[in-house]
DNA sequence: ACCTGAACACCGTTCAAGT
DNA sequence: ACCTGAACACCGTTCAAGT
């Protein structure tokens, strides 16, 4: 038989209580928190359901698919970057600000990056990113054409920069990049001229330009490209 | 006790003599069988195994990874695409001739496309391939600084929309991406344009351009901006 | 209604043991 | 030397059953 409460004891809530229902948010954020973790190497739908402390059925009664959390995983990831108000005089700096924001984010998450890929975004903070880097874009003179068939191609290349990066990040450390871009570097160096006339030629002006100045320079083609409009 | 063969009776080689042994080889030759297969979902190293009759760890004698094997099979595919040679009049269509069958080869094989990020290649085919491309653009007048930079930016360009791509491919048939993209399109024309001004005006601009268009309409751009150098 | 346990049909990789 | 069998430590997803 277990004791009374004292009278007028403030009674705790049994901690056993029922846990609040899960929601797709929670999910999400358990996904977020899980790919953050140090040295992870891919979600993993057992994972998310062991950091919430439910069963793994449970998350799929939240989301339909890993495939879906990873594109909800995306959304919130854009939702961290901060949206300038386009300035006509500063906006290819702006673009540059924004877009390297985002390399940056995703590179931390590749397993949303690709859940990126062929699919049109519809999700709220993915369209006002895509709504400021429009009005940037026109801000910056570019016809509104070249913005509606350049955007897509900004946003791949973004992606494509972040998985890149991701790679160099995740399999070896900065040290360790600097080795193996050296030994590459010399390699090219080392190339034969007869077969590799051009190749070996430029190898110098290869060195000295890390991931972001290249992402940079990208970019910046690109831009220019789409300033050119389209029909080249 | 079994007879003997009849004199001078060829005697049939027994089919169940050893094998040849296994080469790399031999390897990417089955993975590029297996990831050909109709309906394939990302290769299996017991897939390859079971194409070349073999056991899995046998596999593992030829490659030390599944992501060696798919650097492996990545070259094989850049062996596959035609280079011209550059001819300074024709160097801009020549580069999007190349890079189109690119982006085509890629399409059909996206995990090994995925292993070909935060690489920098070193084997034989793709070094030809990259030679070839770096002598278009220097027939076309883009410096070698900007070649040095614009290389890197242009093929992860290329691994993107081919990502892109074979997503569309693999996830649709023809009928159904034209109603997706049909259905996104409509639902970007009803934005509230209050929230979504600019992504709502150019809308209308979106519509009628297939992937092919817009990956030459990216390509274009870089090259375009490539052209200016660098420093916008 | 929401969740658990357990299963199904897979993975990449390794390693002792065979021939 | 080259290969097999079998294991280890995982996956995404589903579904009957519990509360």
């Amino acid at each position: 038989m277990p004791p009374l409460p004292p009278p007028r004891a403030p009674r705790r809530k049994r901690t056993t209580s029922k846990r609040p229902p899960l929601t797709p948010d929670a999910v999400v954020a358990a996904a977020l928190d899980v790919l953050s973790a140090p040295g992870f190497a891919g979600l993993s739908m057992r994972d998310v359901a062991e950091h919430l402390g439910v069963g793994t059925a449970a998350v799929y009664a939240q989301v339909t698919s890993k495939d879906e959390l990873l594109e909800l995983v995306y959304d919130a990831l854009v939702g961290r970057i901060a949206l300038p108000a386009p300035d006509p005089a500063r906006w290819r700096d702006q673009v540059h600000q924004i877009l390297g924001d985002l390399v940056t984010v995703l590179a931390a998450y590749p397993d949303a990056t690709l859940a990126g890929f062929g699919r049109i975004p519809t999700s709220a903070n993915i369209l006002r990113g895509a709504e400021c880097l429009c009005a940037l874009l026109r801000a910056g003179g570019i016809s509104d054409l070249a913005i509606a068939l350049g955007l897509d191609q900004l946003i791949l290349h973004v992606q494509a920069c972040a998985l890149e990066v991701s790679v160099y990040q995740r399999t070896m450390s900065p040290e360790e990049l600097g080795r193996y871009l050296q030994e590459v570097h010399d390699y090219y160096l080392a190339l034969p001229a007869v077969t590799y006339p051009v190749l070996a030629s430029i190898a110098p002006d290869m060195i000295g330009h890390d991931a972001a100045s290249r992402f940079r320079f990208g970019i910046d083609a690109i831009l220019t490209g789409l300033a050119a409009g389209p029909g080249h």
